[in-house]
RNA sequence: GCGGGUGUGGCGGAAUGGUAUACGCAACGGACUUAAAAUCCGUGGAGCGAGAGCUUAUGAGGGUUCAACUCCCUCCACCCGCACCA
């Protein structure tokens, strides 16, 4: 019996042979059924800490898990390179991005390898390589023949002193985070993907993907909000009413059209630019409209205002009565037509904006018991379903008839057309930053746009720019920017954006089929051998954005020819983070976790100068909160295995898991009786000879290992990771209560599954362990245990008995047995015959090997 | 504001509408030890009771059912996303 286990020699060991033996790299072999299992790859944003750990340790689970079933498993590793957080290093540390980026994954890799995944990592891509952005320079060039990519002006959030565009998460109270200064909105030609052409695609689509959360689907389907409605025009009064100007507006509830009582437009709309000419209290009022930021929450929180313009609009189907019209601040330009009409009795916000500007409320639709007479708005509309009322031509019709109606009657009159209108915009995919890969085109004075030629891609970054200096640091750069018309041979200029980063992620699940492919993004044959990513696993915040994008970007590349199949991700699971403790001195700073111990009182200090210490929330692991539990310091005291196990137990894996302390302990004490129960194994030589209760037991043991072998494999396909911890102690503690019966080949049976399960766990003591046992061959490339059936069957159910729903008793029946048999065992039990009283049953309900309820 | 989710012992959690609290952490009692740690054995929702046992409990409040953590309605709290963070 070995006395202790060397965690940190073990680790290191298995790694060493696994590398060595290139046990995790994977080619195409049409002769094993593939699957491709795939975590969302990382940021390098400096260094890993535990609370990445999470999203490895399952994608790894399942890789080594498929990988034991037999198939050819696709495990790649890389990095999501481009983005924000380099330029801001850049700006606050004076390293340049490249450098920055590349140190970070550096030592992000070193900590990824000290966790022993089962990646091949001969494929590891790097998106801020020219030799990986080059092919989506191309793929954009594609989209541009294809008519998947166009130029339109759009609003951006505008720091007037940093001359710089800012990123929503960039301004904190409608005011830039570094200068201080009120944003702006401003205007700019930008480069957009037509994602809107799939909209319908994308949404069938949600329906064929089963393996995807129901959450996430439905987050999707939200997103890309299809409504069925109509988009009509208003004529609008004017003194000199002969040049006949209209007002289209679009709405979900035509219905409700007699109860309208005004019309907004957007701040944005043409209408509003073009009164603000000779307006400057309208100006006035647009300018403060846009001094909040872009974002929808923004927009949507701030306090509902409204610009009466004077402007009047005649009412559609009642004579002479005409409506006001309003500039609100909640009315968007990206939506519909940009402009509304109002029904207050029947929209919440309507409402609001109503009794804020003393508009009517009239109601239109009143529920089938109500009185139209009697039935009165509040300070709540109604938004259920009814039938009309002061309506004219509609009253007394349902909703949808009178839908149905006011459609027919505007065809009729030519002033407006049913219409499906998504929510989902087209992708806006120009940043004005220096971190990102160029957009691959060219502005001539005399051509306009033209793309750049494909023998000159990659279009590559300039390495050397200023990030002191106000504004884009391309845009600023001295020389890149001029280049020739790749037509007309004249001096032109090139495109200073760059793509949004979100570009890079949509398509590098294809680039690891295909890493070193110098001539296109990836091989047709091997895309088609290893797409679509079998098992997906990432966080919940990617529910709506990445991963809608990279569906449409499937669909496009699918457009252009590079390859066969709508979806790129078949089945998704989004685990939950990693959380912990955060802590702050008396001065309110942050404290990282190692710097705070418990003083002799109990109470929480501070190491270095013993000050009081007070514990915060329990938040995700972050660097601003430092929050965070390194790596390093893990794997030395206890080793990745045990870390593994703490993440993946206790807590389902789509919810949060907190790490603590007593936690790591927990699981380095139970990897450690797992060392104990498994060397600690010295089968005897001489025969052995048992007695039936032995056997008996025996028997019992072996019920217990394929139960085991059962309930893993289902917990593992069924990603219920914490419960495959829960039956790993099952068995474990069950072989130890085993172990005084002496009995050698059932026991070597016990342990030999026990380590071929927790191997997809725990990988390093397993593999030292079986080895322990006297394998050769490594645990990596064993197959996985099956259960034998006959084993797993048993004969005897514990049943229990209710009386009225309360439990009173539990008996042993055989399985299976005979209903009526069951009923009378169940009512001749003197514990129910006590419960019963005398009373005699009213009612037996027998739910077989389960339950029996007795209804007195 | 809109959309999506979560809520069960001291703690993390388990439970095809069918014995609520599996498994683990912490706690307590015991063994070993000069002692401690480690390890091993045992106890354990809460309340009442000497005890057999009874009552009560899955965020709050209603409902459906022989039976509800599970299904339906209302509410509360927290978390995620909202299009230039990744």
């Amino acid at each position: 019996m070995q006395d202790r286990y060397n965690v940190k020699e073990t680790e290191a060991r298995w790694q060493k042979i696994w590398e060595e033996r290139c046990a995790f790299k994977v080619t195409e072999d049409k002769s094993k059924p593939k699957f491709y299992a795939l975590a969302m790859f990382p940021y390098p944003s400096g260094k890993l800490h535990v609370g990445h750990m999470r999203n490895y340790t399952m994608t790894d689970i399942v890789a080594r898990y498929k990988r034991a079933q037999g198939y050819n498993v696709l495990n790649p590793m890389g990095w999501d390179a481009f983005g924000l957080p380099a330029e801001n290093a850049a700006i606050e540390n004076k390293t340049h991005p490249t450098k920055w980026t590349h140190t970070n994954i550096e030592t992000m890799k070193k900590d990824l390898k000290i966790m022993g995944l089962a990646i091949d990592w001969s494929r590891e891509i790097t998106t801020c390589a020219p030799e990986y952005y080059k092919h989506e320079q191309k793929f954009f060039l594609d989209f541009l023949k294809e008519g998947l990519a166009y130029q339109k002006e759009s609003v951006v959030n505008w720091d007037p002193v940093e001359n710089t565009v800012l990123a929503n998460e960039q301004v904190v109270d409608g005011r830039g985070w570094r200068s201080g200064a009120m944003i702006e909105h401003k205007k700019l030609t930008q480069w957009f993907l037509k994602i809107t052409d799939f909209a319908d695609d994308l949404l069938d689509g949600l329906n064929q993907l089963d393996g995807w959360p129901e959450k996430v689907r439905l987050m999707q389907e939200n997103w890309i909000g299809k409504s069925k409605g109509v988009k009509f025009k208003f004529d609008i009064v004017s003194d000199s009413d002969d040049d006949g100007r209209e007002l289209e507006v679009f709405t979900t509830r035509p219905d409700t059209i007699f109860g309208a009582s005004f019309v907004a437009i957007s701040p944005n709309h043409p209408l509003a630019a073009k009164l603000a000419t000779d307006r400057k209290d309208i100006t006035e009022f647009i300018a403060e409209c846009n001094r909040s930021g872009t974002s929808a929450a923004m927009l949507e929180t701030a306090e509902k205002k409204g610009f009466d313009t004077e402007l009047e609009v005649r009412h559609p189907f009642v004579k002479d009565a005409t409506l006001r019209v309003f500039i609100a601040n909640f009315v968007l330009m990206d939506y519909g037509t940009g402009a509304i009409f109002g029904c207050p009795a029947h929209d919440q916000r309507d409402l609001d904006f109503a009794r804020k500007y003393n508009l009517p409320v009239l109601p239109v639709v009143i529920p089938e018991d109500k009185d139209p007479e009697s039935f009165s708005i509040g300070t709540e509309a109604y938004t259920g379903g009814g039938r009309l009322c002061n309506s004219d031509f509609l009253n007394d019709l349902s909703i949808e008839e009178a839908k149905a109606e006011i459609i027919k009657r505007l065809e009729k009159a030519e002033k407006g057309e049913g219409s499906t209108l998504y929510r989902l915009r087209d992708w806006g995919v120009s940043r004005q930053r220096y971190w990102g890969c160029p957009i691959p085109v060219v502005h001539c004075p005399k051509c306009g746009v033209v793309p750049v030629a494909e023998k000159d891609l990659p279009v590559t970054l300039p390495e050397d720019v200023d990030f002191n200096e106000s504004g884009n640091p391309i845009a600023n750069h001295p020389t890149w920017k001029k280049t020739e018309c790749p037509t007309c041979k004249n001096p032109a200029e090139r495109e200073t954006d760059t793509f949004d980063t979100f570009f890079e992620s949509s398509w590098y699940q294809f680039r690891y089929t295909d890493p070193q492919n110098t001539v296109r993004g990836f091989d047709k044959d091997k895309v088609s051998y290893w797409a679509p990513v079998d098992q997906y696993i990432g966080g919940i915040e990617h529910a709506v954005m990445h991963l809608l994008y990279a569906r449409f970007f499937t669909r496009a590349l699918k457009k252009c020819g590079y390859l066969d199949f709508d979806e790129p991700f078949k089945a998704l699971f989004t685990q939950g983070m990693v959380v912990h403790e955060t802590y702050k001195d008396n001065q309110g700073k942050w404290l990282y976790p190692e710097e705070v111990e418990h003083g002799s009182d109990g109470q929480l200090i501070k190491k270095s100068d013993s000050s009081p210490v007070t514990s915060g929330r329990i938040e995700k692991m972050s660097k601003s909160r430092k929050n965070v539990i390194g790596l390093e310091g893990v794997s030395e005291n206890y080793g990745m295995d045990a870390a593994r196990l703490l993440v993946l137990s206790d807590s389902p894996p789509d919810r949060d898991v907190e790490w603590t302390e007593g936690g790591i302990e927990g699981a380095w004490k139970y990897i450690n009786r797992l060392w104990r129960l498994v060397t600690s194994f010295a089968p005897a030589k001489n025969t052995q000879i048992f007695t039936e209760r032995g056997k008996f037991r025996a028997e019992k043991m072996r019920h217990k290992i394929h139960c085991s072998i059962h309930d893993i494999t289902q917990d593992f396909d069924r990603f219920h990771f914490n419960k495959a911890v829960a039956h790993l102690h099952g068995i474990s503690n069950a072989l130890e209560n085993f172990k005084a019966e002496k009995n050698d080949a059932v026991m070597k049976e016990g342990l030999e599954t026990l380590v071929m399960l927790m191997a997809p766990i725990i990988p390093h003591i397993a593999e030292e362990l079986w080895r322990k046992l006297g394998h050769e061959e490594l645990l990596v490339n064993t197959p996985w245990p099956k259960a034998n059936s006959t084993l797993l069957a048993v004969d005897t159910v514990t049943v229990a008995i209710q009386v009225n729903g309360k439990l009173r008793a539990t008996i042993t029946l055989p399985k299976d047995v005979d209903k009526a048999l069951a009923e009378k065992t169940a009512l001749n039990e003197p514990k129910i015959q006590k419960a019963l009283d005398g009373k005699s049953p009213r009612k037996v309900i027998v739910v077989p090997n389960r339950i029996i309820n007795v209804v007195v």
